[in-house]
DNA sequence: TGACATGTCCAAAGCGGTTTGGGAATGATT
DNA sequence: AATCATTCCCAAACCGCTTTGGACATGTCA
């Protein structure tokens, strides 16, 4: 059933029947009721191509994702991110478009979103510093949102972030109140912007007590169970290893857990772990106690924010970009305790 | 640039720049690269919402995620396997169009996906015994491909499935083999059809060597890691206490592995484990050696295989159902060795 | 040489909606 | 009673492609 033949049963002409499905105000209330009653019986759905040919509108909106930085990792985060932009996407009558590219295909895929009008706008995901991406997308005029943001690209434009560097400098805080004072640092490549920012909170934590800064202690790669598990073991097997280790992700910790547990110690008492939690549905933090004490920020409520945001910039082009700051929840589990004292 | 305006530049009517681009046969090979030059010159791409509506195709594949099967978890394997998809999207020209629903909207979603014509066919995740939604994409007419399989559904269907039994009774067998009689099974929720297939596998083999099937082993939820720490934990309290688990994910596994450790126990000597695993980018089992001995199959090569087959039945309606089955390999780790001599 | 096939191109009619620009009642105003 | 505004509806144009149904020129065959 499309338009015309709804309008033909109804002797009314397709214009009126637009207009009283679409709430226009030039239509007698009682006939809008009868058509709206007739467009539920005969389960009339407007179809989505013509709407959007019409319009010029996509009522969609792109994510674009990258699988080939470095051997292919699928992001983890990916799944909850999407998951709750796709929660906003459905409630507000949007679809979402996803392609996976590799890195040679990046920039054509964001032309081509634009080009082809299959896409109203983008989700930036897992910016680098200075990030290229930024200055395409206002180049080829693509409404965008990053998620994260990009230290030294062109300001300014729309961002939803957690704030990385607060965090991590609260977390090395806790541990250096604690008395630890060899913390390591597990954390994602350093061409990420997060990570930098994790890093400098880390940084200006043991600066602003005085602790030396090592970096035998600091490691960065992608950020995979395997990398903790040898990130851990490296740093525990130093003349002077840590007591303390401040991670970027919970699946980076699981590896550090099994690295600490084969060295014998106990998480807990015999070494420290703080991990950054994404508070991802399928990786929970424990239950009632949290396994590891965790700076905490839900992805998934990222992307609901991230989506509602750009959905209003696409909706209001010209107006001034948009921007919103999480602070992490710093959360006390059973991975930290004071430094062991030297014996 | 749109058609039309390529077609003046260069003097031609719209219909022979249209067929000179798509390739049809009725125009002149001299005109045609002469079309190629300026449209490849002028960045040409045709508008993606006109193709759509004038062919009736949407050049797109729907997928549906539910986040409300039970806690609103995200399937962790979505990620990997959409990647795979999405690069043979890529690949073919096609764009994927993802949907997050819960359980009151998903019927809803396939139907609008219908009717409103925004994808040509979707892919099933997630498959229960007697799902459904087979019988819902029949009757509405959505091309469809199920990962997985749903026992009890009316046949036949196109689906791609891994061997679930065979891959449980032949870990099971490994186990058996290894002297292990007491063998815990940690498998997902039970109304999902690859569990079923599982328990069933775990099963055959262990009636196979006449060793009694104890429903107080047998675990049975979401695939978390706080779940597989919770069913380890309890089977490891029992009076006669297994000495190998079968676990369904890696997840899981990684909670088994923690419960296993808290008991001051150790993997691969005291307590044997074998997992699958979904080979996901992100969480690899080891590296040179697995750490798990596990069931191998790649989620993200049965998405890349799904969206073939997907595509090739959109192209040819009224073929019949196809379906392609993997075996999973069975890899050898560190997490068995010979059941424990009582003592 | 006339009939017919072939090669090459175009005008126009679609796809299924939205939107513009009236037009016919009806009611209000002078 | 003539004028004007308002209400409610419709015909037709339009979005940017594809596809149908010729048209014309040229070549081929009897």
């Amino acid at each position: 059933m499309n338009l015309k033949e709804l309008a033909q049963t109804l002797g009314l002409s397709p214009t009126t029947v637009s207009r009283a499905l679409n709430g226009y105000p030039e239509v007698n209330e009682e006939t809008r009721e009868r058509v709206q009653a007739a467009a539920k019986r005969h389960h009339y759905q407007p179809n989505a191509r013509a709407i959007r040919l019409a319009t010029g509108r996509a009522l969609a909106i792109g994510h674009v994702i990258n699988v080939a930085t470095k051997h292919e990792i699928v992001n983890p985060i990916f799944a909850d991110f999407i998951a709750g932009a796709g929660e906003t996407y459905t409630r507000m009558g949007y679809e979402l478009v996803l392609t996976v590219v590799n890195d040679a295909e990046e920039a054509r895929a964001y032309r081509s979103f634009k080009a082809r009008g299959t896409v109203d706008g983008v989700i930036v995901h897992a910016p680098r510093a200075a990030d290229p991406r930024i200055e395409l997308l206002n180049e080829i005029g693509l409404p965008f949102v990053v998620h994260g943001r990009a230290t030294g690209a062109p300001e300014p434009y729309s961002w939803i972030d957690v704030n990385n560097r607060r965090a991590f400098r609260r977390a090395a805080e806790f541990l250096l109140d604690l008395g630890h004072r060899r913390i390591a640092l597990v954390n994602g490549f350093e061409f990420m912007d997060f990570a930098i920012r994790r890093r400098s909170g880390y940084e200006q934590a043991l600066e602003g007590r005085g602790v030396p800064i090592d970096p035998a202690l600091m490691f960065s790669d992608e950020m995979t169970e395997t990398f903790g598990y040898r990130a851990a073991h490296a740093a525990l097997a130093n003349p002077d290893p840590p007591t303390a280790f401040l991670v970027s992700s919970m699946i980076i910790a699981i590896g550090v857990r099994r690295a600490i547990q084969d060295a014998g110690l106990r998480m807990g008492r015999d070494v420290s772990v703080i991990t950054h939690d994404d508070d991802l549905s399928y990786l929970k933090n424990g239950e009632d106690v949290p396994i590891f004490t965790a700076t905490r920020s839900s992805v998934r409520e990222a992307g609901r924010q991230a989506a509602e945001m750009l959905i209003d910039i696409v909706r209001n082009p010209g107006a001034a970009p948009r921007n919103r700051m999480f602070e992490a929840e710093l959360m006390v589990g059973l991975s930290t305790g004071p430094a062991p004292s030297k014996g």
